[in-house]
RNA sequence: GGGCAGGUUCCAGAGCGGCCAAAUGGGGCGGACUGUAAAUCCGCUGACUACGUCUUCAUAGGUUCGAAUCCUAUCCUGCCCA
């Protein structure tokens, strides 16, 4: 299977320019994709593209990973309901680090081999660019009309918050990476998340105009999740691949907690398993979909390519312990290394030893550990039932909680709702 | 520069002098059911020293017993004209 047929059947392939699959098949090719350094961490949002990355490197061909220093200045525009909020250039550099070590971790950066990946910053050949120069070589070459058409650029101007000019230039500044690294390292291919068609296509047209070369492009698919929300959000926030971020525990719940439909889909995207294989953990899924296997499967998978095995073996450890049916038990039991192991990936939560011998009403404990935002909050969501202690349901809002309910002394274990535990730790 | 329409609580979007912490929908959160799923149903969704008080309807002033609602100035946005 070649890898145009490979991304296809596993669902990663939107549009494709006519040629790309040819070109692939006839030599070893140089890709790019772009991350915007809008954090010092990629999140999941961004495995999409590493994932097109390995398997393109698996594939024989030569991926290079471009790290927008530049374009982060400007913003994409592209279907955003706004324009973004401006980075300063430290912080810039700052994520264009950290997001240049992650890839690192993915892709194989040995320079012996010949398809090695390689990481450029277009911050690199932009500095040296004058304003000047750019509209005279560069933008001679593309209409605005050209550049207007453009969906994602329509749906800004039919917009209520207009575009500025900046946002503007934005897919001729990413369409000259395009060209640069075609004539600099021949690379000929650029791929990213179907959002980003419009931008890419710039860019292979300024290589047509301004170099008389051909260049190709395909684009995958934006996850969406069946419902239509947000892929790759929780509660908590953003899912990041910094383990610091995001614990390894939490980031193994994330891809457990998929839906069924989700879930199929997920499976062939974000896993590097044979179609084979995948087939079977469906069949096997669908005839009892209560034991989650796929979901398993797929946060094993994952959460292993991410954060290596042992993390992920925590992770399930931990996860074990919070869901089981007899979890109370379990904890009164554990010694206190033992649960500060299994809390490891848990949010921790800091509260005065003293507080506590006087006892402390759980409304006021919720909301001063940070666990919920607001004594209201907290007052709502204990009268709803949403809120146990030490896996016991609150009572009520007039509960105390004192230092007889620690356990091993020290420690509380807070859960908010099903899926969401806390950890509050007397100081 | 001129004209017009606007800026409301997370979002969309009502309200146009007291009955407004502000309709409705979406989203979010929680509960029940279940499988740490989906669908469905139910509740909550500004804060606090909590049947009361306080801070909110772009910003700053003003009119009024009383303003998100009226007036003035300022800032911002869209559309049209120059």
């Amino acid at each position: 299977m070649n890898l145009i047929e490979e991304l296809r059947w596993r669902g990663m392939i939107q549009d494709m320019m006519p040629g790309t699959e040819e070109q692939l098949l006839k030599e070893m090719t140089s890709a790019y994709i772009g991350f915007d350094p809008t954090a010092e961490s990629l999140h999941i949002g961004s495995l999409v593209p590493i994932l097109l990355l390995v398997h393109l490197q698996k594939a024989g061909h030569k991926p290079f990973a471009l790290v927008g220093g530049a374009t982060g200045m400007v913003g994409d525009p592209s279907f955003k309901a706004e324009e973004r909020k401006m980075l300063d250039l430290d912080t810039l550099s700052k994520n264009v680090a950290g997001i240049r070590a992650q890839l690192e971790s993915f892709l194989d950066f040995d320079p012996a081999k010949p398809n090695a990946a390689e990481m450029v910053n277009n911050f690199d050949w932009f500095q040296h660019i004058s304003f000047l120069d750019f509209i005279r070589d560069t933008g001679k070459h593309i209409t605005v009309n050209y550049m207007m058409s453009k969906d994602s650029v329509r749906k800004r101007l039919e917009g209520e918050n207009g575009m500025s000019f900046t946002e503007f230039t934005y897919q001729l500044i990413q369409g000259y990476d395009f060209y640069h690294l075609y004539t600099a390292k021949n690379c000929k291919l650029q791929m990213g998340g179907s959002d980003q068609w419009g931008n890419i296509v710039t860019g292979t047209e300024l290589i047509r105009r301004k170099a008389g070369g051909e260049a190709f492009a395909f684009t995958c698919p934006l996850i969406k999740k069946a419902d239509g929300t947000k892929f790759g959000k929780t509660e908590q926030g953003t899912v990041w691949l910094d383990a610091k971020r995001t614990s390894p525990y939490m980031f193994y719940q994330f891809w457990f907690n998929t839906t069924d439909v989700d879930a199929e889909s997920y499976i062939k995207i974000f896993t590097f398993l044979g179609q084979e294989e995948i087939d079977a953990i469906i069949a096997e899924h669908r005839a009892d979909a209560g034991r989650r296997i796929l979901q398993r499967r797929l946060a094993q998978e994952v959460t292993t390519f991410i954060h290596g095995k042992e993390n992920y073996e925590f992770a399930v450890e931990a996860s074990s312990i919070l869901f089981n049916n007899n979890t109370a038990a379990i904890l009164a039991s554990l010694s206190e290394d033992q649960l500060l192991d299994v809390m490891n990936g848990v949010p921790q939560h800091e509260v005065a030893a003293s507080d506590l011998e006087a006892g402390k009403d759980i409304v006021t404990l919720l909301a001063e550990t940070g666990i919920l935002p607001s004594k209201s909050e907290a007052r709502k969501l204990v009268q709803g039932g949403g809120v146990s202690v030490n896996k016991k349901k609150a009572t009520g809002i007039d509960q105390v909680i004192s230092t007889p309910d620690l356990l091993n002394n020290k420690y509380l274990l807070i859960q908010k709702g099903k899926t969401n535990y806390y950890l509050v730790k007397t100081v």
